[in-house]
DNA sequence: GTCTATACACCGATAGAC
DNA sequence: GTCTATCGGTGTATAGAC
């Protein structure tokens, strides 16, 4: 007697057409922008009608959810290689993540949009797509701990600074590098104020949470 | 024959109208969000029906319009005021600067998300109601005039710093102040590399547009 | 000029037949 | 699973009462 198939074709096709969609959504968003994203236009792409799309997402925003987990886990590969490509001095290191991170979110708009919340009212993604998140965050803390920076302040204080780098640079002059050709001077800025910061103070390098 | 009256009560009552429309969009938007500022909402705290807001506004993205227009105008004013108290020392008066702008955006969620767009899909203001944030940017611009900083690229790094320290305070701690503590610091890494910069370049302070 | 009533096209979402 | 039909919601256009 044959026990159950190893491959289950039902849930290959399923996951399949899940990814169909996906890809549909995505490029309605890159045509027409974020809020153009209709269940009847992604619908029709994909040779559906609307409320068929139900069968696969239990609503808009779950669309919109996993979208938001495909992005981060983009991001999280670009991370992980970055992390074993990174230089080894601390400014070339930093300077190295924040280029990735910085070409990463100015690459694809509507991406980064999605990523970053905002755009799209309401929007709060699951605690599931938001692992991948969390990951890349943890990638950022780790490379930042190679070079002894831990404390919680250093590493806002950093997001801070390259997370307005790209919105100054998509806000103001998309497609440009008005503000990418900032980022080596803003790294310079946020180690150099590391460095004055721990001179005056040397023994507190083992704050952070 | 008596002439004109100088007082034109119509215009009057029409103007007092367009600002409680205003008054309840904002208020709908402090108690609601944003997005759920719909016309059927604003004209029922008004007293109307939703198409007579027609008699009023062009459409919705008008009203966002006036509301962006208003925002700015607040901002103008209190940067207005802060150019004149600001302190003499470059320092200080960047601080003072930095500090204002922040506490006035963290103040207030849905008009920060207004003025700095996004959140509202499709919006862009119009010419008018952009001047007063364009002024806004004049007085900035006025005040590091005033301490010999003239180069696009620095009020470019300024700006994205700041609002990235504004931006995440709002997305990741709304009513806390893990970014606010932060401003001070921020300001002394540009100020650090801004001295940095001309000390090594002692010949290149009169670059920018 | 000011407001209303009506209507339209579109949206996300649901119910139920096949 | 996918369909059709439909619901309540939105912004908006228009015709007409006052």
């Amino acid at each position: 007697m044959l026990g159950k198939p190893t491959r289950n074709r039902q849930a290959e096709r399923r996951l399949a057409t899940r990814l169909e969609i996906l890809d549909a959504a995505w490029a309605v968003a890159r045509e027409k922008g974020l809020s153009q994203v209709t269940l009847r236009e992604v619908a029709d792409r994909v040779g559906m009608r609307a409320p068929s799309l139900y069968s696969h997402f239990d609503s808009k925003h779950a669309i919109y959810d996993a979208m938001f987990g495909q992005a981060w886990s983009e991001a999280l590969t670009v991370f992980e290689a970055a992390k074993s490509a990174a230089p080894s001095e601390r400014r070339a290191a930093i300077r190295y993540m924040a280029h990735t991170y910085f070409d990463f979110a100015v690459s694809d708009l509507p991406r980064n949009q999605l990523m970053n919340l905002r755009m799209v009212p309401d929007f709060e993604p699951s605690p599931q797509s938001y692992e991948p998140a969390v990951a890349v965050m943890g990638i950022a803390r780790e490379l930042f701990a190679r070079h002894d920076i831990t404390a919680q302040e250093d590493l806002d204080l950093y997001t801070a600074v390259v997370g307005g780098l790209v919105d100054s640079q998509q806000a103001n002059d998309p497609g440009g590098d008005r503000w990418g050709r900032l980022v080596d001077r803003a790294v310079d800025m946020f180690v150099d104020n590391l460095d004055r910061i721990r001179h005056q103070q040397p023994a507190m390098s083992t704050k952070g949470e």
